[in-house]
DNA sequence: TATGAGTTTAACCGAATGGTCAAAATTACG
DNA sequence: CGTAATTTTGACCATTCGGTTAAACTCATA
């Protein structure tokens, strides 16, 4: 049936901008009927309750973000061509969809287990970004540290400003179009950033 | 009278427990009632509303936050010294006020402008603090880095781990015990890393 | 001890919200 | 076309939740 396909995905497409925007707990499903142009009983009609709908929009969301970091990172390039394109591709990808991170982060902060299913589901094996890193760090940087501190650090100097923008703007009365420069400027300054530090620990293997 | 101040404590002491772990949409004002052992009338006695109470309790975080960090930007000590005792200090307050962060960034997310009159009553002036960054990065270390995406730089890479926290337990399978060391090595990794970034410059200016 | 302001409580209210149900509309199909 | 299955709707329900009210209690003080 193609009208049944089409209302539910009506259904995602509104729970997606509704439940990021939101959260869980902010999320009405009124809202979200409406949004999708449809009953409220229609809602429950495809989706048994809020939580079911909210796992299809989170185990989404998390898939389409995960899927692209182990694609860039077990890709076939440079660790350092990798930081590059993952910044910059996620720095365009988050201005677009700025709410992502925060509504993946407190999802998980109210509901951690719901994670490892979506893993083992999409067959997802982090383990195996977190090799490739090390690998890389060693055999092209000639580096021991531990591969799980270099990406979070990667993932803390792109995501964090994204989450801290509303912070960032009115502590410092920084303007829409400033900001955009700001972000626009981290595509070149965040991978140099990375790279001198990687490359400072070169001289003194001593730290971790 | 003592036993109004008393009782008004300790409302505060449950609201800024709950509205810290549920933030304002998923706090309860009976649950906060009763972890203050008081009647849900008597809330609103002390607070008008649920409103006025997280605010409040926002106001009061923020600026513990904010203050502490004016102290060690604003003190007398090298750039890098104070770089050092921020990541010390704040891995171990979040570590022990776990939520705290998340808090604020979804309270701003939500309602971005009440920073703006926190900021104003306090006389807070973050602009003194960028400058200050801005002048020891140029004396120190000749850098003519715009001292904001420094200072993101650095918050990114202290914060962000604490908000991703169940994110990466869950995704790398991390005991909650090698959590804390993982915490526990930043405190040197963190600073190093910055300092080796920042060393980096030196040698090509060319970035902004 | 009587008074009155300040404090606390139990009971209650109205609106919002997630969810249900039975009937109506639409579609699939023999 | 007729009938059964699927899809959609409006009305409705139970509960939760923020907030109110009026009465009761506490306690300082005159």
């Amino acid at each position: 049936m193609d009208k049944t396909q089409h209302t539910e995905l009506k259904i995602l497409e509104a729970a997606r901008l509704v439940f990021h925007q939101k959260g869980f707990n902010g999320a009405r499903m009124q809202e979200i009927a409406d949004l999708a142009g449809i009953n409220k009983a229609l809602l429950h009609y495809y989706f048994r309750n809020k939580e079911s709908l909210f796992e299809k929009v989170f185990n989404e969301t998390f898939c389409q973000m995960a899927s692209k970091m182990s694609e860039i990172f077990l890709s076939e390039m440079t660790l350092m061509s990798k930081i590059g394109i993952f910044v910059n591709f996620y720095l365009n990808f988050i201005s677009r969809h700025s709410y992502v991170v925060q509504f993946i982060i407190n999802a998980l902060h109210d509901k951690p287990e719901q994670l490892r299913e979506v893993i083992l589901k999409q067959n997802l094996v982090p383990e195996l970004l977190l090799e490739q890193i090390r690998k890389q760090l060693k055999e092209e940087m000639g580096l021991d540290i531990d591969p799980l501190h270099v990406y979070v650090n990667i993932l803390g100097l792109v995501v964090f400003p994204v989450l801290a923008k509303p912070l960032i703007q009115s502590m410092f009365k920084v303007s829409d179009e400033r900001m955009e420069t700001f972000f626009e400027q981290r595509k070149k300054i965040v991978p140099t950033f990375i790279e001198n530090a990687l490359k400072g620990y070169e001289k003194d293997k001593s730290l971790v």
